[in-house]
DNA sequence: TGTACATCAGTGAACGCGCGTTCACTGATGTAC
DNA sequence: TGTACATCAGTGAACGCGCGTTCACTGATGTAC
């Protein structure tokens, strides 16, 4: 009997210098910003002639889809897995999140960074985006709710269709949106150079910003 | 008696074609992001050569530089205006940001977006970051001070330099960051539409997170 | 007020570049009998 | 096991494009006497 997952040579190079491909793509961006990949330049690096490339990625438009797609795949497998390892809680998924960004900021920038004016992404990468949620709904839910209901909380009762029938009461939905934004305010800034001059430590205020997210002393 | 000032008709000309030369790239930057700026284009708009540009404009580069400093320019103008109006407080601070990143999403990530990797803003422009930073602390230094201090506090008196000076005491310091961070958290991913599918309204969102910024109220 | 000269905005041609992408092809690898 | 054929990775030439930037120039505007 045939295993129909079973990968042919042929098929194995192909896989394999798909990724080289976007391990080169990950090196430019790194190096100069998403907005300076090129494919020619990629082809060049691998020692191919620039068409080459067109026998793996339709153009350079997939390719970026799916740089896209991996590192959305890339943050919500790394969250997933810290929330699965024993005794995690929310402070060591905001832990795995900062170290996540910090280690290649500009894939952290490729998600979260300026938007390209009309390009939308396709469903199952927004499908990926909505784990990531899950992950930090799971988290929350798992939190004893403390602390008194906030003004927003009548309002986001009504409008918690994005959350996909995920149990949580509504404040954990509304504290785990908290999570989400504060985290990325402190993060983005940081990873952008905007910190730069001003001496305190990041990490400092992030653990800062994180104790008064999880209730565990006001800021 | 001549007045230095006064502006003959050729430095009035080459001012207007100045600003006439940036509302363009304004345009073409909310319309494809500022990677796609392209001085040719803009040339084209106004109806000149190329080249014509190059007696206003030392080159693209010089020309991006100006545009990020009109954009601080016209932010910390805007803070310190809504400070100024009577009864304004820390909520009026907020408002007055929000409604200046909504007019043009693309100008606030110009400055808050993707960084390019290697680039670092002239120290003029840091300048006036720094009178944002100012406005805020000003703002924060007139509230009653109240809550816990917090554990990043110890750490954060001991790094003030950045406040230049200021008498706020650190704890408003502390609150100043916070807001900067987690109303730009909220901000940005708003803009760059990560809300989009979810249902709730991010105003009202931002309003909750203010609220417990100025503790009139938890979140 | 009129003339001579200097200043300076804008042009058109040109340079060199790298980009994404297409096409017809060569040659190696895998498949079927 | 050997031969005939199909598949497919990769090449090199070419297309058209728009980019930033330089250069020598024309012609209009302003200045000095």
């Amino acid at each position: 009997m045939v295993n129909p997952e079973a990968k042919t040579p042929r098929e194995r190079y192909r896989a394999q210098v798909r990724t080289e491909i976007k391990d080169r793509a990950w090196e430019q961006i790194a190096t100069a910003g998403a907005s300076a990949l090129s494919l020619n330049a990629i082809a060049k690096q691998l020692g191919m002639s620039g068409p080459a490339l067109y026998r793996y990625y339709a153009g350079r438009d997939e390719l970026i889809t799916e740089l896209v797609r991996d590192a959305y795949r890339s943050l919500a497998d790394t969250l997933r897995a810290a929330s699965r390892r024993p005794g995690a809680d929310v402070a060591a998924l905001a832990h795995a999140m900062r170290a996540w960004a910090l280690e290649d900021p500009q894939r952290y920038f490729l998600i979260f960074g300026t938007p390209v004016p009309g390009y939308h992404a396709p469903d199952d990468i927004t499908a990926i985006a909505s784990e990531v949620m899950a992950t930090l709904l799971d988290a929350f839910a798992a939190l004893p709710q403390k602390g008194p209901a906030s003004s927003f909380d009548a309002h986001l009762e009504e409008h918690r269709d994005w959350a996909d029938g995920h149990p949580a009461p509504t404040a954990a939905l509304r504290r785990a949106l908290a999570f989400w934004t504060r985290l990325h305010g402190t993060l983005s800034l940081e990873l952008a150079g905007h910190f730069d001059g001003m001496g305190f430590d990041p990490a400092r205020f992030y653990a800062a910003e994180l104790d008064e997210l999880t209730g565990d002393g006001p800021m």
